[in-house]
DNA sequence: TGCATAAATTAAAACGTTTTAACAGCGCTC
DNA sequence: GAGCGCTGTTAAAACGTTTTAATTTATGCA
């Protein structure tokens, strides 16, 4: 019978359960962990002793001999502002919550690590045997302060920066979205995107101008600081407006700077889809909650995540430090803002 | 200057940067910690000796002598069922990324803990020093775990189970929908409610009954397996309607269901909300993608999270056993399914 | 019966911190 | 010049496990 911890109580240890089963503290670590056999007997009346002093394994104590903290952290880089809302970290939470799962299936608990405003201090604090780091910029600061701390990372996002990697197919996503848009007939869309040097931003930019340039369309970049988010999507497409006109369509993948599109694109009594098209990348509660419903792309996150979270695991059991494997590909999703 | 950890290398410990600084390990700790005060010219050396060696202080072992993880975690008790499929654990993640902030500005990290299946066994591998539990069940068998586990437990939800409450105001929250529904118009609308016994089912049911008697209107309450989740909402009304007719309104508080309410009226051909009118209680990514979005309860989620974690955390740290907090009041979002 | 081998157990060391109690050095006061 | 209090530092103990190497007990075989 287990039994409640008595406030004033110390905590029963190894050796408590030990002496009551009449047995050293060595056969009951082995008993708890497996590790080497022990008699049925003695088993018998470990559990037994267990349980009538309720002892829980200190795990600090078990982390400090074994060098295992028994968790892995999920990071993301991107600024809070992207986040803000009732859309707060969908992207990341939608990785974490499948990411949770699947670790907790090899015994590992997830630490959720919102974005923060010093992550050098935070860090130092937290203990974790392995990072999933979601799509990082070129320079992260959060990559090189995991490969100072010497815990194996695996990236969400390109295959470039880092040894351990589940890699998106940026070019393949930007494609889905080009192609959708041009057959639907766009020919003068802008493409709203993040300032930062994180390859989502890049990748897309690079093909919508290999894109345009292809069918001699104007290529319209309008690049925002991701900090501004919606607003500053807003201003920027409300800018773009007046001195181009009114565009076709508009190629918005950061899902916080699409909210920013279509409140200019309301503002300037542009309907949608009737005069202007719109689609976005992440197909998160921003998306399915405008009106209309945004067209977006299925990215699989859960798979991601599971197949991220795996290759973790392994690395840390086994030691491997480097692989990569790609993402499940991408799919469209049809809404009525195209 | 911090410097990559070398793969075949140790990590640097406390007595090598004591080594390196000419100084006892103690005094490194008290560098660290600032518990004591420590020579500015000394604090120097051992600043200068922590960066050059790249050392990470090994929280396992500061655990150990601390008693403390350094992390809280978050659980959530409900059926997985009832978070299939897109929404995944919207609730829960919810709460959940506003606890990760709050948490983490106390030095403190958030664990993730998705349901499972096995609680008892996941639990006893997992370090931490404080529980968020989001609306138990009255006999909850996480609440006795975590009871036995002897971990500071608060409970978002009903009062009475635990020591340490953030409480929701559940008649307030049928209160507002059922005014709503009834001032529409609405006379023979039915409850679909989940059948375990959570506070959500419990309260909801009785106000639901307390205001038709109070009316004079029939009383349909329709009590559905929480694990049978969409499937299970849609047969109970499909059902209901056959033997009842088409009601004018239906009140389905768990989101799920919801979505299995709107499948069940599809088919029947009614028409929300021209025919029948829809509410729901979570205002999450089920209602808003629904066609039309459904009228549901703005419950303050972020809010109700940082006080819950700040509770926690401040029962930890002073080891206050009894403290219950009010959650900010809910309001009710009109949409179009109303 | 004796001996080698296997199986189960144990005692003790080790993991890397924090904390306690003791100590040295120094300036003050009486 | 003895005693006192303060500041900064240290040596050593303690935290609760796991693991290593040694030891005991049982088993099989000649």
């Amino acid at each position: 019978m287990t039994v409640d911890q008595k406030p004033g109580t110390k905590r029963a240890t190894i050796k408590d359960v030990a002496r009551l089963a009449g047995v050293s503290p060595g056969t009951v670590s082995n008993a708890l962990s497996g590790k080497r056999r022990v008699d049925e007997a003695t088993q018998e009346r470990i559990t037994q002793a267990i349980s009538t002093l309720g002892y829980v394994p200190n795990l600090s104590a078990r982390g400090m001999r074994t060098g295992r903290a028994g968790t892995i952290a999920i990071f993301s880089s991107m600024p809070t502002a992207v986040a803000a809302g009732s859309s707060r970290l969908g992207f990341l939470m939608e990785l974490a919550a499948s990411a949770a799962i699947t670790a907790l299936d090899s015994n590992v608990a997830l630490l959720l690590i919102p974005p923060i405003a010093d992550p050098g201090a935070a860090l130092a604090s937290i203990a974790f045997d392995g990072a999933i780091l979601v799509e990082p910029e070129a320079h992260d600061p959060y990559l090189s302060l995991l490969a100072a701390r010497g815990v194996p990372t695996v990236v969400i996002g390109p295959a470039e920066p880092a040894p351990l990697a589940l890699t998106l197919d940026y070019p393949r996503m930007a494609g889905l979205l080009l192609d959708h848009l041009i057959d639907g007939g766009a020919r003068r869309f802008p493409l709203i995107i993040g300032q930062s040097a994180r390859a989502s931003n890049i990748e897309f930019e690079r093909a919508y101008r290999a894109r345009c340039a292809g069918l001699g369309l104007p290529a319209q970049v309008l690049s925002v600081p991701e900090a501004d988010g919606e607003g500053g999507a807003d201003r920027a497409l409300t800018a773009h407006i007046q001195t181009h006109g009114a565009p076709d369509a508009v190629l918005v993948p950061i899902d916080a700077m699409a909210t920013g599109v279509m409140t200019a694109l309301r503002r300037a009594d542009l309907t949608v889809p009737g005069q202007v098209r719109v689609a976005t990348r992440y197909d998160g509660l921003r998306a399915r909650s405008e009106t209309p419903p945004l067209t977006a792309l299925d990215l699989h996150l859960d798979a991601v995540a599971e197949m991220a979270t795996r290759l973790l695991v392994d690395a840390i059991e086994t030691g491997t430090t480097q692989a990569a494997r790609p993402a499940p590909p991408p799919e469209l999703v049809r809404r009525g803002s195209t």
